[in-house]
DNA sequence: ACGTTAGCCGAAACCCATTTCGAAAAAAAG
DNA sequence: CTTTTTTTCGAAATGGGTTTCGGCTAACGT
């Protein structure tokens, strides 16, 4: 590997001009500035950014952190949508990504140790077990923290506008004329969850639709096909079952597509769906999916921007809510 | 932050003597070890790794890269899948991951500069875009890399058995009745799509069956649902159309699904059809879609196995081709 | 001709750990 | 009570950079 000292060896400058040059001085002539330069990219130096870390105490380093506990993990589409817009615009602007876990070097270990041992500059949790005590000790530590879908004030919390998403949905099938419309809820220990939930109650309110308890099912803590099925099931076992479900997912609304079928019922001709995510399946489904679209693109990349903001200013930025967008498919139809 | 000297300050023994402590060195009496395990417990000593990694030549971290230039990248389901298990693998061993990028600080450069940069110990190649001149550099170097579905004898590949999953398909369509089946190509500069095809016509003459050039379409270079309708669309306007499809991806099969619908036709009933892949969407579809698993788990951690046997021995493990398994659903049938 | 100033450059300290090797102390052998 | 061996410990060098601060030279002003 070539040092700056061998850089300096060869053109008899120290290793502190030589460094001097990489970090733009001032203090080095152009003259001086050109040979270091030139042999340099002769010899094809690069630097060691553990050596340039160690001084400067910033590794250039963005942490990102799934909570597994819950299961669900990476896998999910939503999440590699995410963090592939996290990684070009971390990139971008000259941050690397690291998996932070819960061990080091095969042993147990806590997220904000891993952090440390790392020296991360900062975290994204994508996924947040809100319950998770390694979490909270990182939130409380000075680790800049940039969470998904957590919270909808705490600075640094970047979600979907769950609310606005539930309102067009209801409003859509409103549109539709439906008037008794039924939700399958999420985790409800999720974030998203309790939001979408609340988000429906709040629609229907706007809406003048009355509530009926009756019709919130909860579809199981994973947002799961089985679980939306399951819960479809349930609705439709109802004295006065709904004519349209709002699902707090796409896969629990495809569970619930699912569960009509075995009842020889079909969507959207005895039942209006609509989801939440819009993730791939979605489109490729019959009947196609209404859902709501999040926009991943969008929600990664604010995310990053906003915990480099927080990183480089020492100040983190208040929560962003972002747009929904509804996207008419075919498992509506009008009443 | 807590450094060894804090601690050696603090218990009254030197920096050196705390090291070996950490490091488990024998010549420690077991009074001073537990003495100085104590105060670094106390005061919550955590080894900062660029410090060891600039002494060690040992970063304990595993780069990760895709190569993006085909635009797929992490979004894609499989990816999400062997990221999952290849994390969960290299945590174990004590690795970290990080992706490589081709980019320094926010200004270009190659994968090889990026991964001494970081001085990762070894990368593991996702995505990997074989005419990539930066990736080339990179597999020639002394950085061990393992590589996913790149070639089937070179040492460091990981594949599924594309040869063999052909052969289950076309068996499957062969026992049902199949005697003119068609394959819909993937992107013909990429490992997989080369194997899948061959491991169509190796399959055909396996089972006695003509070969028939007209009955190969590429379905475009991204195994896109697009790709595969437009490719069905062709096969349906041959004179003499085939009764089934191989495709070489599943969303390549959900596009011919499509096609068929929009000529009012139907799968199975007016075509059989096989995916390869099985990714989610595949179950959830009408009618789900009979296809060719990988084993994307087993894979990922096969993956990570390799690399970090060849880090650990400076030897590279040879080829390894994973098995896969069809999964029959729905569309096929017998004719 | 002399004091100022600005422009360039480098010595040395520092960041935090690892590793070699020698020395001191303690234990065992004679 | 020596001598030898074994334990236990630490000084110092090392890894590859960054940063402060002081020194030297050349140009400038008067």
């Amino acid at each position: 590997m070539i040092t700056i000292y061998d850089i300096a060896r060869v053109t008899g400058y120290s290793p502190t001009t030589v460094s001097k040059v990489f970090n733009n001085y001032s203090d080095v002539s152009a003259k001086t500035r050109g040979k270091i330069l030139d042999t340099a990219k002769e010899m094809g130096y690069m630097p060691n950014s553990h050596a340039r870390t160690l001084m400067t105490k910033k590794s250039w380093t963005i942490g990102i952190l799934f909570n597994e506990s819950s299961g669900v993990g990476i896998r999910h589409p939503f999440f590699g949508g995410v963090l592939d817009s996290v990684k070009k615009t971390a990139e971008a602007e000259g941050y690397d990504l690291m998996f932070i876990s819960d061990n080091i070097g095969g042993k147990t270990a806590s997220y904000l140790e891993h952090c440390r041992f790392r020296s991360v500059d900062g975290v994204i949790v994508m996924l947040a077990d809100r319950g998770d005590e390694g979490l909270q000790n990182l939130l409380k530590s000075d680790i800049p923290c940039v969470l998904l879908d957590f919270d909808d004030e705490r600075p640094g919390c970047v979600s979907s506008d769950s609310i606005d998403g539930c309102y067009l949905a209801l409003k859509h099938l409103h549109d539709l004329g439906h008037r008794r419309i039924a939700h399958i809820s999420g985790g409800g220990d999720t974030f998203v969850g309790q939001q979408r939930r609340l988000g429906y109650e709040q629609g229907l309110r706007r809406l003048g639709l009355a509530a009926d308890e009756r019709l919130i099912v909860p579809g199981g803590p994973f947002f799961s096909v089985e679980g939306g099925r399951q819960a479809m099931l349930e609705l439709l076992d109802l004295p006065q079952p709904p004519t349209a479900v709002l699902a707090a997912g796409d896969n629990l609304a495809l569970g619930a597509i699912r569960a009509l079928e075995e009842r020889n019922l079909e969507a959207p001709r005895d039942m209006s769906i609509v989801g939440f995510d819009d993730i791939e399946a979605a489109s490729l489904v019959r009947p196609a999916l209404t859902t709501i679209r999040q926009d991943v693109g969008h929600m990664g990349a604010r995310a990053a921007r906003m915990l480099i903001g927080a990183i480089e200013s020492e100040d983190m930025p208040p929560a962003a809510v972002l747009p929904v967008e509804l996207i008419v498919r075919e498992s509506c139809r009008r009443l």
